[in-house]
DNA sequence: ATTCGGGGTGAAACGTGTTTCAATTGTGCC
DNA sequence: GGCACAATTGAAACACGTTTCACCCCGAAT
């Protein structure tokens, strides 16, 4: 990405940060970026395509830290669960932003709601590896493209659809994170073994 | 709900039906139910929870149908689609009234985001006695008050969860209503026999 | 060096959600 | 009937995303 784009992206990051999605105010992103609002609107088609672009910083850094220390556990339940800590533990960490880009994200745009399936995408390759066990890495060192319509590929997809839904009602306050990881667990129980868990 | 909000609703509904979200233009919603602006938003707070009245109407109509005739079939999966089926025949027919409602349904608000986990939880309660082939109602009628907690009521959640993810993509154009159904029968499969499906 | 064209700039304007407010209307109560 | 009080109205104002436009600057091609 080019420097001023750049510049915009992390300026709207910094507003998110500290006030969510509101605070993203176009006129202060273009001020504090130090570009005409203009030239914001030349590089991003709107506030929410701008938004979406933050996202990509956010969706690398997890790769990276997935790479780095992939989740560990004897069984596809621990494993899956270590993927998820990761997630909270990066994007929720600063929650004005999480929820600011989340909200973005559902826009119902079909040209973002496009990047945002790329992202899914994403998500669900890191979901096969940690169901596999093994990070699968390209000559470059990142994450490899694997084949998709395997076993385990559907797992991640049912598994990643049941996460975003839990993520959307984290972000309108129905349930906390740790509450949000409880009912994750569960229905990956359900999902990687078949049964409810006893109560 | 007072004669006055009702023919508001509609309006909403009209509009949203020819044109969508934007074209849900509050000033036009109060000049085509014949009140003043600041009326409107004595009722409501905003623009979406507007919609998500409208929401309610939608959500009733849905269970009317769900009691009149429950899905049958021999198994559950075959009972759950039959739900689902239900569910894209009716919300579905008006593609843009459905997409207004979800974008209003994922604005973030907290406010809202509670009046839809109890929307939530009506699915629900329909997914669990789809699963148990039962329909239960209460002394008016209505559909009765489940237990929570149940083994039927987890895997209700987390079908839901995946209903709600693939309603978001298919509003945003990222799959078409066919597609959504296969992929929500796909999941089904895994969630209720634990297994992907053979491809 | 001149010209050209594509960004960049600044400022104004527009559209629509939302708020505000003074004036009016309606309603229950004495 | 007259009063108090809340709801309604109409119109204006405000906030912010988005668009527009006249003008400027700079690097590349001639």
């Amino acid at each position: 990405m080019e420097e001023r784009s750049r510049r915009i992206v992390a300026t709207a990051i910094d507003l998110a940060e500290k006030g969510g999605f509101e605070a993203v105010r176009l006129r202060d992103v273009a001020a504090d970026a130090e570009v005409a609002l203009g030239t914001l609107y030349r590089r991003f088609r709107s506030k929410e395509e701008l938004l979406v672009a933050a996202l990509e910083f956010e969706v690398e850094n997890l790769e990276k830290r997935f790479s780095a220390r992939p989740p560990t556990g004897t069984d596809e339940i621990e494993r899956v669960m270590g993927f998820f800590d990761l997630v909270v533990r990066g994007l929720l960490r600063r929650q004005n932003l999480a929820r600011a880009l989340l909200k973005a994200v559902s826009s119902g745009d079909p040209e973002l709601t496009q990047k945002m399936a790329a992202y899914h995408a994403r998500i669900e390759r890191m979901l096969v590896m940690a169901l596999r066990d093994e990070v699968m890495l390209d000559a470059e060192g990142n994450l490899a493209v694997l084949a998709s319509g395997s076993r385990e590929g559907q797992t991640a997809e049912t598994l990643n659809q049941v996460w975003y839904a839990l993520l959307m009602g984290w972000a309108g306050g129905v349930h906390g994170q740790s509450s949000m990881l409880e009912k994750m667990r569960s229905s990956a129980e359900l999902i990687l073994r078949g049964s409810a868990r006893e109560l």
